[in-house]
DNA sequence: ATAACGCCCTGTGTGC
DNA sequence: TGCACACAGGGCGTTA
């Protein structure tokens, strides 16, 4: 299940094979990857010939290529997806979606496979956004400061130099209301913090919601809360400051070695854009480790039904709050 | 307004 | 053997 650290190393493999490269030939195989494009598959498909790819972007899960077009090819893996990229003669994958023909490039074509099709591709416009366009790794340069904020959020002091242009600090449309993510050296700790305060909800809820911080899936939210010993069911306005760097450190820390691994899997359903399999040598502390030992202290890890998915954590460890959500 | 639930989708594994 | 069902879960529409 592609988090952060799989998106991205996709990300990398597209930015490095893909731009310059004009798509030259559409073919969708499965209505329902396109179902995001609106205006329809043949829409989707005319908007896409001809263009030619100019960066690879990535915020949270959430990945576009950036078109000389003025669009975006927007992508989403959800819990299957595979962006490949195989040469034309290559047999078609048996969850074969979508086929763009590439020319100018790599001599491969892009293949969007995925067995759930809870992901899928769109083209779509692209807009302006408050908080100073994609950040983050691989993104727009980011060495610059610009006010970090949600649409009607308070927004802190004015622009200092450094920032991008406008023109550069823009979005796709369906990403505009995601937070910046965990890896973004431009998220906006304070603003989090203030928001996590006035929350009624528990702590993994919050990790889940793309709106507060992005790129946090089910996995890498385990392994967080069991490296901050923090239980996820812990209300978040209690939660104070110190406590919340730490947490984002071991956030950090885990997707970043994720990402040095080259990205993981768990099922073999996660390829990444050259059809390697990536995978977390070094293993998983708390996901998936139901009646196995803890790693610190030997109790038994725990699992309990959350959100209509699994929640890992050590009974001794990460002790279940009195009023927990 | 916020918070939480339910649905989508397919393949695999398990139990009867 | 075959069937039913639980499970995996991100995002979004709906409900409370």
């Amino acid at each position: 299940m592609p988090e952060l650290p799989e998106v991205e190393v996709v990300r990398r493999g597209l930015a490095r094979w893909m731009i310059g490269s004009t798509i030259d030939q559409v073919e969708v195989l499965h209505p329902r990857p396109v179902r995001r494009h609106e205006a329809g598959i043949d829409d989707f498909v005319q908007r896409l010939a001809g263009v030619t790819v100019l960066d690879a972007v990535r915020r949270g899960k959430f990945l576009w290529l950036n078109l000389d077009s003025g669009e975006a090819l927007l992508a989403h893996l959800g819990m299957s997806g595979q962006l490949l990229l195989e040469e034309p003669d290559a047999p078609d994958e048996k969850h074969l979606r979508v086929r763009l023909g590439l020319r100018g490039g790599s001599g491969r074509e892009l293949r969007f496979v995925d067995q759930r099709m809870f992901g899928g591709l769109a083209v779509v416009e692209m807009v302006k956004t408050p908080d100073g366009g994609p950040g983050g790794l691989g993104g727009v340069p980011s060495d610059g400061e610009i006010p970090v904020g949600l649409p009607g959020e308070p927004v802190g002091e004015g622009p200092v130099e450094g920032e991008y242009a406008a023109e550069e600090a823009l979005i796709p449309v369906p990403v505009a209301h995601i937070a910046r993510d965990a890896l973004d050296p431009l998220l906006d700790v304070d603003l989090l913090a203030a928001r996590l305060r006035r929350r009624e909800t528990g702590l993994k809820r919050a990790l889940l919601d793309q709106t507060l911080i992005s790129g946090i899936g089910n996995i890498y939210a385990d392994e967080a809360l069991w490296r901050a010993k923090l239980h996820y069911s812990r209300p978040t306005e209690k939660l104070n400051r110190p406590t919340l760097n730490r947490l984002l450190d071991d956030v950090r820390n885990v997707m970043r070695e994720a990402l040095a691994q080259g990205g993981t899997s768990f099922d073999s359903l996660y390829v990444d854009v050259n059809g390697q399999s990536g995978y977390f040598e070094r293993g998983l502390d708390a996901y998936g480790r139901e009646g196995e030992a803890c790693h610190r202290c030997g109790t038994q890890i725990r699992r309990e039904s959350f959100m209509n998915r699994s929640s890992f954590f050590c009974p001794k460890c990460q002790p279940t709050p009195r009023n927990g959500r």
